[in-house]
DNA sequence: CACAATATTATTGCGCACAATAATTCAAAT
DNA sequence: ATTTGAATTATTGTGCGCAATAATATTGTG
């Protein structure tokens, strides 16, 4: 076994694929942040917000696997966001266990500030344009095998 | 303007980059949850340890900015390490600001343990070889254009 | 109907994440 | 030597993230 490959090259940094990708998405993150104050949201909170502006009421629970979040995290971040009155959580009368979760006027209205956000984070990956394309291609299809198993 | 292509596109969900990027690294992160336990180590603790494997000793500040977390969390995070006798924290008699991060021997045989874990995760994202190539091209690419900010 | 099983959301507990700020130490300049 | 400024880490406050668990409502089965 020769210095420059040993039993120890495969917990190297330099050798991770998952470290760039945690890496990466919280720089992201951290990006959204300014922006999105202005809106008055944080980045989940504004993907929680796509996923409603994109396709309206629902409940808790289908929420949550369209956002790749829980109970645990959703369920807090609702009650803020309704405190800001984005959002209303109303029990259906036909099954008081769901929780449907839907838009106030303003949260709807939001949408046309929120616009304005994807065009100032281009470039927010430095990479050309045919690598952010191959990019996504790559993490879609990554992740849509995650929410099939 | 057509149904098809509206101003609201731009906030669609599929049509984020950066959406699939945090799902997915949210997603990693949670799978490396099992393996991880069985070295006491959360996933933030497990990039630190690599980190003080392959370069050794060194302070809070280069710590963190190989693995990109700030003092406010990290500083918490090594006294839960410190906790465990994973590492020592010691000031230097030259400069008492600064803060060496040190493993203990407990901390350094843990890489003995820890050597099991990327073999464990292989397929952990579902991605053929040469897309799990391509794609660790890309964010490679990205994070480091990030740190050069 | 009773009651077991399931579905759905809420709570708890712990740790990460980071902006803002504070506290301490060191270095530089007069 | 004193003071100013920079460097370094620590603390605080808010919110995310998730496993485990609890609480409640519904559904299915005898």
């Amino acid at each position: 076994m020769q210095d420059s490959q040993t039993k120890y090259d495969c917990i190297r940094l330099d050798n991770q694929l998952c470290f760039p990708l945690y890496a990466c998405a919280k720089e992201v993150v951290r990006k959204y942040r300014k922006p999105l104050e202005e809106l008055g949201l944080t980045y989940t909170q504004y993907v929680v917000m796509m996923a409603l502006w994109e396709h309206g009421t629902m409940t808790e629970g289908e929420l949550g696997r369209l956002v790749h979040l829980d109970s645990g995290t959703l369920a807090p971040l609702l009650k803020r966001l309704e405190k800001q009155e984005m959002i209303k959580r109303t029990r259906p009368d036909r099954n008081e266990r769901k929780l449907m979760i839907s838009l106030t006027e303003q949260g709807e209205s939001l949408k046309d500030k929120a616009v304005n956000v994807p065009p100032s984070m281009q470039g927010c990956i430095d990479l050309d344009r045919d690598e952010l394309i191959q990019l996504k291609i790559l993490l879609d299809k990554a992740l849509k095998r995650m929410e099939e198993e």
